[in-house]
RNA sequence: GGCCGAGUAGCUCAGUCGGUAGAGCAGGGGAUUGAAAAUCCCCGUGUCGGCGGUUCGAUUCCGUCCUCGGCCA
């Protein structure tokens, strides 16, 4: 594998709506590339106009990964990502091509370059057990359970992290381990060779707040809601599941529930991806060595191009 | 033109029997190990519409003016 790592790998992050897909169409044009798609939306089927997925024509022209993979019944994982971005990764550059991964899943991001704990995977009948238990003894009372069992970890979080605290108790009952016990030991591997980072964000936050709206608007006509509601007429699907809460999508299926106009859930949409965004740029802020761009740049791609010489 | 109601945080509104005010939403910062577009934590000074008056002290009471609703002409 040694010298095929002398290929770069090279990640395109930024907030959503900062423009990395058109970004990385148009380096596709300039540079041998196949694309893997770092977002935990566009992996579901059915899922397209709502997760900025890049349209039929465009993935039958340029090679994407990891897009399309799962039902929106199924979920995805960060664990599951690493696991199928390492050899995706690993051939491409077989090809002799470019691996440019593309997308604002920031954690995914991490779990491939850092690797992960060696945890057990997520069971679902554990989760619902441990949910219903909350719902009669409260989750201060599993939090309590955690701080006896993994007081180190009941330390880090907060009571009302239910999501942590759930998956806390799930990796010590399954595997009688605590998790810092698994912590302490070594990662799974992660990235090796040449990586190159590059950032895309406007310069300021008020212009990406602008592009945020634009799109979501643009999205709307373009038949988001109709999106939804094709999902939510399957009838097995709904609110909990990972794919249905994602930014705008959830907000439009609440709005086909009743809850509010077609007018205020866009609003809705469109203040809860202003807030994904800020999350991403919080994460953005902790990585290290990348090279920023402006997406309004008049010299964008030359500007990409050199930093990938 | 007359009468009534409302003008308080970016928005929607509480509230102060006179001692310069607080919620929700929005916004900002942070955390982040198999749900991560998720989940969670922290952050609230604003001529209380303007100008006068009463008062030790007015956002609160009084007068007047302005703006926006509604009703009546």
């Amino acid at each position: 594998m040694g010298a095929k790592t002398d290929i770069p790998v090279v990640f395109l992050m930024g907030p959503t709506a900062s423009g990395k897909t058109g970004l990385s169409l148009a380096l596709a044009e300039h540079l041998p590339v196949e694309i893997i798609s770092v977002d935990s939306a566009q992996v579901y089927r059915g899922m397209d106009i709502g997760s900025a997925k890049p349209d039929a024509a465009t993935l039958a022209k340029v090679p994407h990964h990891l897009i399309d993979l799962l039902d929106p019944s199924e979920a995805y994982s960060a664990a599951r990502f690493r696991d199928d971005a390492l050899p995706l990764i690993a051939a491409i550059r077989e090809r002799g091509k470019i691996p440019l991964l593309v997308g604002g899943t920031m954690l995914y991001y991490r779990a491939l370059q850092y690797g992960l704990s060696d945890l057990p995977a997520a069971d679902p009948v554990l989760r619902s057990r441990i949910e219903a238990r909350a719902l009669v003894e409260g989750w201060p009372a599993l939090h309590a359970e955690l701080a006896v069992k993994d007081p180190v970890t009941a330390a880090r979080l907060h009571p009302n992290d239910q999501q942590r605290i759930q998956r806390a108790l799930e990796i010590i009952e399954l595997s009688g381990r605590s998790p810092t016990e698994f912590y302490a030991q070594a990662k799974t591997h992660g990235l090796a060779g040449k990586l190159i980072k590059i950032g895309l964000n406007p310069a300021s936050r008020e212009e990406l707040h602008e592009r945020i709206a634009l799109r979501f608007h643009q999205m709307m006509r373009e038949g988001f809601l109709e999106e939804v509601a094709k999902l939510k007429a399957r009838g097995d699907l709904n609110i909990e599941l990972p794919s249905i809460r994602a930014v705008g999508y959830r907000q439009l299926w609440e709005h086909l529930d009743g809850r509010d106009s077609l007018a205020d859930a866009t609003e809705r949409g469109i203040a809860a991806t202003r807030q994904f965004a800020k999350r991403q740029i919080t994460w953005l802020r902790s990585e290290t060595a990348v090279q920023w761009l402006d997406p309004a740049s008049d010299n964008l791609l030359n500007e990409a191009l050199q930093l990938l010489k």
